[in-house]
RNA sequence: GCCGACGUAGCUCAGCUGGUAGAGCAGCUCAUUCGUAAUGAGCAGGUCAUCGGUUCAAAUCCGAUCGUCGGCUCCA
């Protein structure tokens, strides 16, 4: 049997010899494609073409159009610039590469001095050179002995431990271009000018292996296309949410601001106030509906209520914690050991179980300096926090309603774009190792239930529970993790407690820690991102401003704004000495839904001439009852712009 | 906390190798009374983040501190 059968995406079969490369199939199929060529797909797994195929597989070729090749030439992106860093800097040690699937690769390496700007463009440089020299990449399988000898031949230490990381069955693979030589899996590309295009991003510090006790190298980020108008693309796009950032947005719309006064404590101005309060308004109603009970613990705590639920010794350097009266008080940084007072205060009877306890009390994290970031890290906020005590029987119903509560959350506000991931048990715990076998699986099961097909995120569990992670797109295809819950291992029994079963023995609640829209803060600046301010009615400060056309239409537009006013709609009127266009173009910046422009007609019949943000196309005049029962149902309905599909401004109601 | 960059008027930014701070927008005043994204003119606005050092002279050079940004670590 020296011949193997190769199957095509196309259904042909191609007859090669046993032994023969991804390439030569390339070849095979045509003298084009394997000029093009990137990489390989045997049976479905992203391959490098110079591997040797000794057995009857399928094989597609990647090329520069297929997404995998751009993941491919980033790869390959990535040993151009050591090579060059490593011309440039032959004193440096280098460490391991990365291709993420944001469209970056970075690089680790270990020099005294930092690299700055100026390095990146020398690197930048010498990278152009190596990618027009046309030097082709050499795959080699070497013995374990022999990469070690040659890595430590070339001082290249790190390298030298990393191959002690690799598993004593794998296959050790290296790749050579020109004089550079890595440790690496590949796949590459054929011949480095295959890189179209590349751009270094930045340069940053980076602890090695991850461990803040270890050395700190530097890392230098880039990306790299296949050609220059992808690459110009992406920078658009990193321009593009640089226009929607909060940090920008929040101030310039009159919705909050940071000071250095309080470093992460977020000012909230009236107006962002009036969308704070109408998500948590939303939740209330929620509440009701879902069985919810809002409650209010104390701010303050002596700490030995961390210290029984165990957050003391694991957080204590990032609380905020003060001497009072001799004894040691802390401000709480979660809401769940004042819930488990709560439920603790008196005897409970299984009759009142589920209790759900929920709150929006201000909690305060002293983060690290260093983590702080506009209002998605900050040391002040609120979360929609709720802790479900129920018997052990009723977790499932319990995981089953929050999910169903998130969906319906999420809908109402167009975040379409929804996956979960379950974190298992880490290093920190609390509680016994079966007994979170059981939870873990238990929310595996509760995500398949509610149709979610979870990610298992291995050892990513708070120290007292594991937890399911929500997470959402945005617009910009960026993911964050908005709602959580998780299944109790400790708190129960940490704080003693007991319910009445109907059988009149004692038995421990299961407890549920749960959020939807997580911090309140967070979730502000993630909408303020994803809507980049033109929020739905329901949520948008300023709903109407009434427009007079001059001075003499003042006192009819200021009886609209009173009018809308009385509806319960959040109008204002506009009554500067400027141009109609002037303040159209005001109420767009300031992201006004609704503009309501009154002149001599209006004034005459009694009726407003209404435009639509983003929408210039000149509406007919209409009765004030008619738009604020229109406007009123859109609020009541809580209606967005789906904005996931194209960002179309469509109701979608 | 660690690595790097940055910090000039409310905002966006000029200000070359040291010689005493400038524009646009916003604000205020006046004129204009105007129909769907910017009417015109004028006025005012800064201990150049803070503190210290070098110098005859510092926004500019050096150091420290604070803060912000990009990462690392952390994220109950």
């Amino acid at each position: 049997m020296n011949e193997i059968h190769v199957r095509l995406p196309d259904g042909k079969t191609l007859a090669l010899p046993k032994g023969a490369s991804v390439l030569a199939v390339a070849e095979k199929i045509g003298p084009g494609l394997a000029k093009a060529a990137l990489a390989g797909k045997v049976n479905g797994k992203l391959t490098d073409l110079r591997v040797a195929l000794d057995a009857d597989v399928e094989v597609s070729i990647v090329t520069a159009r297929d997404p995998e090749g751009a993941e491919v030439l980033r790869h390959s992106a990535e040993h151009v610039m050591a090579d060059a860093v490593k011309r440039l800097f032959p004193q440096v040690q280098i460490d391991v590469g990365r291709t993420d699937h944001s469209e970056k690769f970075q690089y680790d390496f270990l020099i005294e001095r930092p690299f700055g700007p100026e390095d990146l463009v020398a690197i930048e440089a010498e990278m152009e050179k190596i990618v027009k020299a046309k030097q082709p990449f050499v795959r080699e399988i070497v013995t374990r002995e022999a990469a070690k000898k040659l890595f430590s031949e070339r001082g290249e230490m790190l390298k030298v431990s990393r191959i002690d990381d690799i598993p004593t069955d794998a296959e050790i693979s290296i790749f050579r271009q020109g004089d550079f030589i890595d440790l690496c899996r590949g796949p590459h590309v054929q011949r480095t000018d295959q890189i179209g295009a590349f751009r270094l991003i930045d340069v940053s510090g980076s602890y090695w292996r991850g461990d803040e006790r270890n050395p700190m190298l530097q890392r230098i980020y880039g990306t790299a296309f296949a050609d220059k108008k992808e690459l110009v693309a992406y920078l658009e796009r990193i321009e593009e949410a640089k226009k929607r950032d909060h940090r920008r947005l929040g101030p310039a719309l009159d919705l909050f601001h940071l000071d250095p006064i309080s470093p992460g404590s977020p000012f909230f101005h009236a107006k962002g106030m009036i969308v704070y309060n109408q998500l948590v308004a939303y939740m209330r109603e929620l509440y009701v509906r879902y069985g919810y009970d809002e409650v209010m613990a104390p701010l303050i705590f002596n700490t030995d209520l961390f210290k029984t639920s165990g957050h003391y010794e694991n957080f204590k350097d990032d609380m905020f914690l003060f001497p009072s009266h001799e004894t040691e008080m802390g401000l709480k940084p979660m809401n769940c050991p004042g819930h488990a007072m709560m439920f603790g205060m008196r005897k409970r009877s299984y009759r009142e179980l589920p209790l759900r306890l929920a709150e929006f009390s201000r909690l305060h994290r002293n983060e690290r300096a260093g983590a702080l970031q506009g209002l998605t890290r900050v040391r002040s906020f609120a979360q929609d926090d709720a802790h479900i005590f129920c018997r052990p029987d009723q977790v499932e119903s319990e995981l089953t309603q929050f999910f169903q509560m998130l969906r319906e959350v999420y809908t109402t506000l167009c975040l379409d774009n929804v996956s979960v991931a379950v974190s298992t048990r880490g290093e920190r715990f609390i509680g016994a190792p079966e007994r979170w076998d059981i939870a873990e699986k238990r929310l595996v099961e509760a995500c398949r239930a509610a149709g979610y097909e979870p990610a298992i995120k291995k050892g990513e569990a708070a120290f007292y529970a594991p937890k399911v992670e929500v997470d959402v797109t945005d617009v910009l295809g960026r993911v964050w993790t908005l709602g959580t819950v998780q299944l109790d291992m400790a708190m129960p029994e940490r704080f003693g407690l007991k319910y009445i079963t109907d059988e009149g023995s004692e038995g421990t609640p299961e407890m549920l820690h749960r959020a939807i829209l997580g911090s309140l803060e967070r979730f502000f600046a993630i909408y303020l991102e994803h809507t980049e301010g033109d929020f739905p009615l329901w949520l948008a400060p300023v709903q109407i401003v009434v427009l007079p056309i001059t001075d003499r239409h003042h006192a009819y537009a200021q009886k609209v704004e009173q009018t809308l006013r009385a509806a319960g709609l959040r109008a204002q009127v506009d009554l500067r000495n400027e141009k109609l266009g002037y303040k159209i173009r005001e109420a767009e910046l300031h992201k006004t839904p609704i503009m309501a422009v009154v002149g001599d007609q209006e004034e005459a019949n009694g009726t407003i001439a209404p435009r639509r943000r983003h929408d210039s196309s000149e509406s007919s005049a209409t009765s004030l009852e008619a738009l604020v029962a229109e406007l009123q149902r859109e609020v009541a309905d809580r209606r967005s712009l789906n904005r996931s599909r194209g960002g179309t401004q469509d109701l979608s109601s």
